[in-house]
DNA sequence: GGGCGTGTATTGCATAGCAATATTCTAAAC
DNA sequence: GTTTAGAATATTGCTATGCAATACACGCCC
């Protein structure tokens, strides 16, 4: 055994073996091969092969429709379930969003912090919304989203920035904020307005207001979104309609 | 090595101890311990070790925020994200339920057939339902539901009917269809009318209406769903409300 | 203070998983 | 129709990984 593979004795690789080949579909636009998944997973051949294997006999993996790739199987949403039953923030938030929904009639989500992105973990819908509006598990940088700077601002600045650095910083519109330093400034504004509210950042033509929740230590754990148009809203007037009843709402899910 | 072992030299058990971890949570209604684990994936304190130490350096199993437990990890996400994205069914859907929903005013799911059970893909959802309704994942059995029934329907009866034999067909209400030859009678029905229509089965007091959605063999793969209140309607008057843009829908989806 | 259940740490050993390699299959190109 | 390339699948000897038995530390409860 070489010296770092006994650093850690505990780690079983071939499980992160197996979770490289799912990961590998992160990145996929369609059905992966044998050797796309060995490729994405950074492992050999026949590895490759054992993990696939093992995955399509759990029902992790199954052959695309005309058995020319491989896909995600179906097992894999019983551990979303899980995650999304058994989370406490999932759980006391999910009411409280629908209430601010149907107040401010607006898309309303709730997203949770991982560092240098945030993810979607509870979407309310509207009548309209993208195909990627409504999927759960879907993620954004927190550098260009206001989810993102809600949470960042709840941050130490020196730790903020550090995540921002480090941020794959590239534009999703013409409008999107990458300096480092144009960011810090969006995130120290709110700081001071314990809110914040960004438009055509992620998508040109929305506007979305975040609010941070935080855990018992005051660590960012979350935010509320609330998203809308620009065609529909000056930032002024949507500042005025949703910030009362996001702030309120944030409360609450803070609370517990 | 054990002749059985040999059986499948490319199966690699330490995967299905790692995802039996992970699905010791199905069953869970808060954090569990180490032990608890182990219990639940049926494997030595030992290798729950291992798996839950290797789990959790990798994302999928974290530790709940009184560290007196384990809860599923973010990453799990990640996964969902590429079933729901990759899923070409999920894909076509997707806009055709939402037109759907507009034209039907009714809560409109997705569903997956995966044998004894429909796992809830899709979830469109109205300005108030449950928490089970919003939750991708969410699966109830084929045996009582309006999807099941519809599913079960484009089987071969034979084949059908072992399905529903070999399920666990507890009651949800009072009112929940168990006996054998009560549910394949209703899956005649349905067989001859081309949709399901349920009343109290999983929840009391809800109307549901399915429409099969098949693969180019004829094979079911999935169902739309449209569930509506006793309170707000008959069966009739509901079934006369939905179910002309509920079969247009279902035939959309089928074309791809 | 003792017992119990929790999480964590250690270690020698056996076999599970490895990777190199071979084989088969299928689709596309010529 | 044939050839080629890339795919998936199968085989096998070897060794390093994962195992399980065991010990230890900690916290809670009685």
């Amino acid at each position: 055994m070489a010296a770092e593979d006994r650093a850690d004795p505990l780690f079983v690789r071939s499980v992160e073996k197996a979770m490289g080949i799912l990961s590998a579909f992160h990145h996929a636009g369609g059905p992966l091969t044998l050797s796309d998944l060995a490729t994405g997973a950074g492992i050999d051949r026949s590895a490759a092969q054992r993990m696939v294997h093992t995955l399509r006999a759990l029902g992790y993996i199954c052959r695309d429709a005309d058995g020319h790739g491989y896909l995600p199987g179906l097992r894999v949403l019983d551990h979303t379930l899980d995650y999304l039953r058994l989370d406490p923030l999932v759980r006391q938030a999910t009411p409280v969003l629908q209430e601010l929904r149907t107040a401010v009639r607006e898309r309303v989500d709730l997203s949770l912090f991982d560092g240098p992105r945030v993810v979607y973990a509870v979407r309310l819908q509207t009548t309209r919304q993208t195909l990627n509006a409504s999927l759960v598990g879907h993620s954004v940088p927190s550098f260009c989203s206001s989810g993102g700077w809600a949470m960042l601002s709840r941050l130490p600045p020196e730790q903020a920035r550090d995540i921002v650095e480090r941020s794959d910083r590239r534009p999703f519109t013409s409008d999107t904020i990458t300096s480092v330093d144009d960011v810090m400034e969006n995130i120290a504004k709110t700081r001071s307005d314990g809110y914040a509210l960004t438009t055509n950042q992620i998508l040109s033509g929305e506007i979305a207001a975040a609010f941070p929740i935080m855990n018992a230590k005051g660590e960012p754990l979350a935010a509320i979104h609330i998203a809308g148009s620009l065609a529909d809203w000056t930032p002024e007037d949507y500042a005025r309609r949703v910030v009362p009843p996001g702030q309120a709402a944030a409360r609450t899910i803070s609370q517990y």
